[in-house]
DNA sequence: GTGATTTGTTAATCTACATGAATGCATAGC
DNA sequence: GCTATGCATTCATGTAGATTAACAAATCAC
């Protein structure tokens, strides 16, 4: 649990390449949720300096499930915009969504989010400031 | 909750694509879960004639947070294989992941969960058989 | 049975995004 | 001060998968 500061979760892939699962800052639960028996795939680590809170797994905090229901619509929302919208959306509904997470990482790592690399992520940029 | 048979979800998007968000087999919950305020993005029909039991939101079956935690699980691999596996890896984790739904539904359906057309599919079906 | 609809396959072309490389600009170290 | 090192931008080229279309096989309607 994330009192105060700014983490990331995220993966590394077969050839190397980070890809971010998702930013956690003030009041976010930052974990790697893995099935029974498969390992754990995700690194975790500050991008400011943090203060932060262990929860054990076994010790359910109870009204928990509100919070994990808003967890599964964030995930639900996010595999339904990989599969279906282009990443000049994604990169939108991004900005509109987390415009605080915007302000404090570098744009490589929003591109590594958005699942998109950062060369694709500074060109949907230009076209969008240009175009206003 | 599933009792027996076969749901899917999915949405239709800007252009009047379907994308297929999950299967719910026997034993799954099949939910639009959606953040407070949003409004609902997916629709469920069944694949099969099912008999499913209805589960009120407010009346959390209390236990469930297992079941929660596992189907956050499976959102969080999901979301890393859309972002880091091409489809032909994706292809196969489905195969072994989901053996049973493989057989039951068509081919088309499988694609729109992978996030690709069904000619890729078929294309990549065909490249994987002529290899063995 | 025949025609219509759905499904899977193959191939040609197109496009969004990746890859690789060069450049400008910071900030950091010394 | 000067030289790294990391970040963002731009451009040239490559590629995974989309799109369009054509066709065969299976299923359905009647």
């Amino acid at each position: 649990y994330v009192k105060k500061g700014l983490l990331r979760s995220y993966t590394i892939d077969g050839k190397g390449k980070e890809h971010i699962f998702m930013f956690g800052s003030e009041g976010w639960i930052v974990a790697d949720n893995v099935a029974q028996g498969e390992k754990g795939e995700l690194f975790i680590d500050a991008l400011e300096d943090s203060i932060v809170i262990q929860i054990s797994k076994n010790d359910p905090p109870k009204s928990d499930s509100q919070k994990l229901l808003k967890r599964i619509a964030v995930l639900q929302k996010r595999i339904i915009m990989l599969m279906s919208a282009p990443a000049v959306d994604r990169y939108k509904h991004f900005l509109e969504t987390y415009p605080d997470i915007t302000q404090r990482v570098p744009q490589r790592m929003i591109a590594s989010y958005l699942g998109i690399t950062p060369q694709a992520l500074s060109t949907i940029r230009g076209e969008i400031t240009r175009k206003k």
